[in-house]
RNA sequence: GGACGACUAGCUCAACUGGUUAGAGCGUGCGGUUUACAUCCGCAAGGUUAUAGGUUCGAGUCCUAUGUCGUCCACCA
């Protein structure tokens, strides 16, 4: 059969993707005798709530290259797909869909509303892994999970009741994270911070009045005496929340209040008592030196609180409006208590001065609302060791991170881990295994168990046997603290072993401009848009090509483009050698060094030679960048090595070699046949060094040459040596 | 406020541990139908390697400052 004359990515991919099912390969149970280590990869399950973007087209191709290499390599290489049920941001996109409806989830009921999710996730869940198919990822699709199907669930129950056991769960009243729209608490992780102009305003609190006779007698020295100070001021960005202040901090160094330690304030507008503490938490520098002191709405006022045995007051409900204050601003929301808050002060000559002051505000990242601190009854995992196991694995090398300039900023944030806040107040997810409770856990919490849970882990499966752990991890750098950290912790408490021995982050795909790519900013590309235009191939050579050092990338299709070029180059080229194809050849030896022993050729032309040789070392190469998550190299001389070395140098020189005047007649067939199957070992060899990068040409090409031992499919030829 | 990274041709990026005239792809200009490919082939133009100093026989590469951009972390109310 001849090759058309232009390659038709389409039709193709379609027959080769349903070749590849059929041939059972993606299976490392059903792989060839010759495959015996085991090589696994755990996808980084993608949220079911939309489609895939372009990180995941990236990474999606980067863990196929790894894969399909060291399926060729001879391992039992296994890539295990799957998706997450994503907590919190699919609840969110199932009710923007329900508000286009003007229905609330409130409308519908827990559990009608939970119904409608899980037909979201079936719409959205099959649409990703049909994505990933089309981009030609050979995952193991007969072991496809998801992170709450039942098997899941056990996992998570055992976790969590293992947790229980050790002593290491406690419920508890503290202040939170609290999104005000989603109505759940939110770990530290789950903030995003946005600059925004504010105010700092500088209040004062009366001191109060304690007899002094001498206070009769007007003070005329110069030096002005801190006794004769009628008030302290305090300087704030959210004045509302001094409805609950419980007291005023000091820093015991600050000389410059040291007369009223012990003394007392009168809260304005409160008109209540409260004391003037010390405390090391206060900054000097900052403000005036003096802090009021919120337990119930700031994490280090609740510290400062509890060391003082001060009262809690909650002043701010969990919708963000004013509770437990004098009537006037009760049932306010916290922004419109503050304007009241400000008039009011000023009216009482009580505000000393406002300045402008930018600071970050933390917002919800699921729906962008700006959190509120608030005393919540939460489920907190203690993080005292589970935050030294994340280390150890990491310091000791059993964990590498490529590029390991990673471990650093992981490292300080282990060291500072606080207790992790694992109960959610939505209505989807794992519900918390003990009776009468009814929050659900952080989606986190399950993610955690990925690597075994997803090999069927707590039972005492086969594949947890011959599959843990696995090997390489890709990820996204954003979720290294989120996820990595806490899966690395959860393998050693649950399997004794580290879940993985090399993360590797792959860069950030950004837009032209720099900007993160992103739905909501409008900057997102579909990839499949990019597969239907260029091809899969194209696009992930393309992808694969940008991915320089630990570099992120600006995409451009330009590079697409190139690689559709490249995709032609490849097909056309071997229409070439096709059309001058030799008698079968066996390209199963050693290197291309010793080439003329399986072919009975003895003499080398120069050209001969330079190509062997060039083929020599790009098979090097080629191994050891790829062993060294070196993608874009790899694909750099690859690119290189075929259309310079091959096609434009040795190609052309076959011609000559096959009309040459200086062979004489009676060499003529012989050399002719030298030269047919040095273009044919060369292009098979290409192809399967190539086949990683772009699966679906290569393959089509393969199946079309007259090869001996010729395997059912290019995804278990041996790679070249 | 800290940490890290980037800055090289019009655009996106290369150049291993400092070592000839700093290279590709895209774009631009000119010219090409020889056993595959016009999605091709050949040639050309285009760079004071962000700026200023320094180390060295020699710096895109090392050091110091500055600028611009980006990412992550942080309890400054």
């Amino acid at each position: 059969m001849e090759l058309s004359k232009q390659y038709e990515p389409k039709q193709a991919e379609e027959k080769i993707y349903k070749l590849w099912k059929e041939s059972g390969f993606f299976n490392p149970d059903k792989l060839p005798k010759r495959h015996k280590k085991p090589y696994t990869i755990v996808i980084p399950p993608p949220n079911v709530t939309g489609e895939l973007h372009m990180g995941h087209a990236l990474n999606s191709t980067i863990q196929d290259i790894l894969i399909r290499t060291k399926r060729m390599q001879g391992f039992k290489a296994l890539w295990l797909p799957g998706t997450d049920h994503a907590g919190i941001a699919t609840q969110n996109v199932v009710e923007k869909k329900l508000r286009k409806e003007g229905k609330t989830r409130f409308d519908l009921g827990r559990e009608k509303f939970v119904e409608e999710i899980w037909k979201w996730k079936e719409e959205y869940g099959n649409k990703i892994l049909n994505q990933l198919k089309k981009l030609g990822c050979s995952c193991d699709w007969s072991r496809t999970r998801f992170t709450m199907d039942e098997g899941y669930s056990e996992a998570v129950k055992e976790a969590f009741l293992h947790y229980q056991k050790k002593g290491w769960l406690y419920k508890g009243k503290r202040v939170v994270n609290w999104c005000t729209r989603c109505q759940t608490s939110l770990s530290d992780l789950e903030l995003e911070y946005m600059e925004e102009k504010g105010n700092l305003w500088y209040i004062k609190y009366p001191l109060v009045k304690i007899p002094n006779p001498k206070s009769q007698i007007p003070n005329k020295s110069k030096i002005q005496n801190p006794k004769s100070k009628t008030y302290i001021t305090v300087a704030t960005t959210r004045p509302e929340t001094m409805l609950g202040d419980t007291a005023v901090a000091i820093n015991p160094k600050d000389e410059r209040y040291r007369e009223l330690i012990g003394k007392k304030v009168i809260l304005p507008l409160v008109e209540k008592e409260i004391p003037i503490i010390v405390d090391d938490l206060v900054d000097l520098k900052f403000g005036t030196g003096a802090v009021k002191v919120t337990p119930a709405h700031d994490f280090i006022d609740y510290e400062i609180g509890q060391k003082h045995k001060l009262e809690i007051v909650q002043v701010i409900d969990e919708k963000g409006k004013m509770i437990n204050t004098p009537n006037e601003y009760n049932g306010l929301k916290a922004l419109e208590s503050r304007e009241k808050i400000i008039t009011n002060l000023q009216a009482k000559g009580l505000l000393e001065r406002t300045e402008e002051y930018i600071h970050q505000v933390p917002k919800c990242y699921r729906c962008n609302t700006t959190i509120e601190l608030i005393p919540s009854l939460q489920w907190f995992l203690s993080m005292k060791k589970l935050a030294k196991l994340a280390t150890k694995p990491v310091k000791k090398g059993k964990i590498k991170f490529h590029p390991k300039s990673f471990e650093k900023p992981y490292f300080d944030w282990v060291k500072n881990m606080k207790d992790w806040c694992i109960s959610r107040q939505i209505w989807w997810g794992h519900k918390i295994p003990i009776e009468g409770e009814t929050d659900v856990l952080d989606t986190w919490f399950s993610s955690a168990l990925w690597p075994f849970a997803i090999l069927g882990w707590p039972k005492k499966t086969n594949d947890l046997k011959n599959y843990y752990p696995t090997t390489v991890l890709s990820t996204a750098r954003d979720i290294l603290n989120l996820w990595v950290a806490r899966m690395i912790f959860s393998g050693l408490e649950f399997m004794k072993k580290p879940p993985f021995k090399d993360v590797y982050i792959h860069a950030t795909v950004l837009n032209k401009e720099g900007k993160r790519m992103s739905k909501s900013l409008g900057t997102g590309v579909n990839p499949i848009d990019l597969i239907e235009k260029y091809g899969a191939d194209a696009t992930r050579f393309g992808l694969a090509f940008q991915i320089m050092g630990g570099q992120d990338i600006k995409f451009v299709e330009d590079n697409l483009l190139m690689g559709k070029k490249f995709c032609n180059k490849i097909w056309n080229a071997s229409r070439f050698v096709l059309a001058n194809k030799p008698t079968q050849i066996n390209t199963d030896f050693g290197s291309p060094r010793s080439l003329h022993r399986f072919t009975q050729i003895k003499k080398l032309t120069a050209a001969d030679k330079r190509i062997l040789k060039a083929l020599d070392r790009i098979i090097k190469s080629a191994t050891k960048d790829l062993e060294a998550f070196e993608f874009g190299k790899t694909a750099h001389n690859l690119y290189d090595f075929f259309w310079h070395d091959f096609c434009d140098v040795y190609i052309e020189e076959s011609k000559n070699q096959f009309t040459h005047q200086n062979f004489s007649q009676k060499n003529l067939g012989g050399r002719d046949e030298k030269t047919k199957k040095i273009l044919l070992y060369v292009l098979s060899s290409s192809l399967k060094l190539l086949h990683p990068f772009i699966p679906f040409i290569t393959e089509e090409i393969y199946q079309q040459l007259p090869l001996e031992n010729k395997q059912k499919s290019l995804m278990v030829e041996k790679w070249p040596r």
